[in-house]
DNA sequence: ATTATAAACGCAAATATTTGAAAATGCAAG
DNA sequence: CTTGCATTTTCAAATATTTGCGTTTATAAT
């Protein structure tokens, strides 16, 4: 089967520089390539390429889903609700959690793109300090 | 700090059945208790909540977030991406994960709830023999 | 009780996303 | 090349979600 244009050029964008887009962005950038294209194509497109295993979609707290190119080396990441900061992590650890569950229920991993949220080393302290001493329920 | 009335009932809500609630539902059920409540003071208070912690956020691959109250025992599921089967697993392994995680990268962890995409056992070989005589890419 | 301040809410407009149905395209078989 | 079928795309309309801003409500201080 061949690769639909849309999906090809999405694919494109998404190998520039390990690019986390969400799908308006990806919108906004596919239009200065095809600019007649529309809306509801990138929304099909997307959905079907993830479907496909071609790229992943993962929330990474930034109020859309941000898409990714499938491919290169695995890897996960650690995100800072505080302030945003991105650490991306090695497989290996969730890989091991990974085929234990398999084992378990006989189940297959299709995940392949973990995102965990919660407070890097810099926003830890201070900011229970601080809401120590601003709020108080 | 008084909780508003609008988080009160959504807790309540939530509080049902294990209650797995996508904000349209949300809003939907909570028309028939506050029938003039506005769209927009649902999905404020959802995401007041989530960022409070009273509340957790997760894609369970049905189209939209879903919303589930803390607290009960902590688990997380294996979804089925072909046919929606959703699995219920305990915390152990998954706490384990985190633990290391935390530990390794100086990571507070936030998230408390963990979603997988994969294929249950149901849906793994049938599927794969349906494809080869389906599709040739 | 009165006032000041912040949080929650409603409303309307802007955006974003999804959906159904028709048109266009690509591909394979005849 | 032409026909048939499946996939992709468009368009318009329906839904869903977000945002700015003015109003109300709750809370705390005077």
């Amino acid at each position: 089967m061949k690769t639909s244009s849309v999906e090809l050029i999405i694919l494109d964008l998404l190998s520039q520089e390990q690019a986390h887009l969400t799908a308006q962005e990806i919108y906004q950038q596919l239009r200065s390539r095809l600019p007649a294209v529309n809306p509801s194509t990138v929304y099909r497109a997307l959905e079907r390429m993830a479907h496909a295993g071609k790229i992943s979609v993962s929330d990474m707290g930034r109020g859309a889903m941000v898409y990714e190119a499938v491919g290169g080396e695995r890897h996960h990441h650690l995100v800072c609700q505080e302030c945003g900061a991105v650490m991306t992590i090695e497989d290996q650890p969730v890989n091991e959690l990974f085929r234990y569950l398999e084992k378990q229920y006989h189940f297959e991993m299709i995940t392949n793109h973990l995102i965990l949220f919660g407070r890097c080393q810099n926003c830890q302290s201070p900011v229970q300090v601080l809401k120590a001493e601003t709020s108080k329920e």
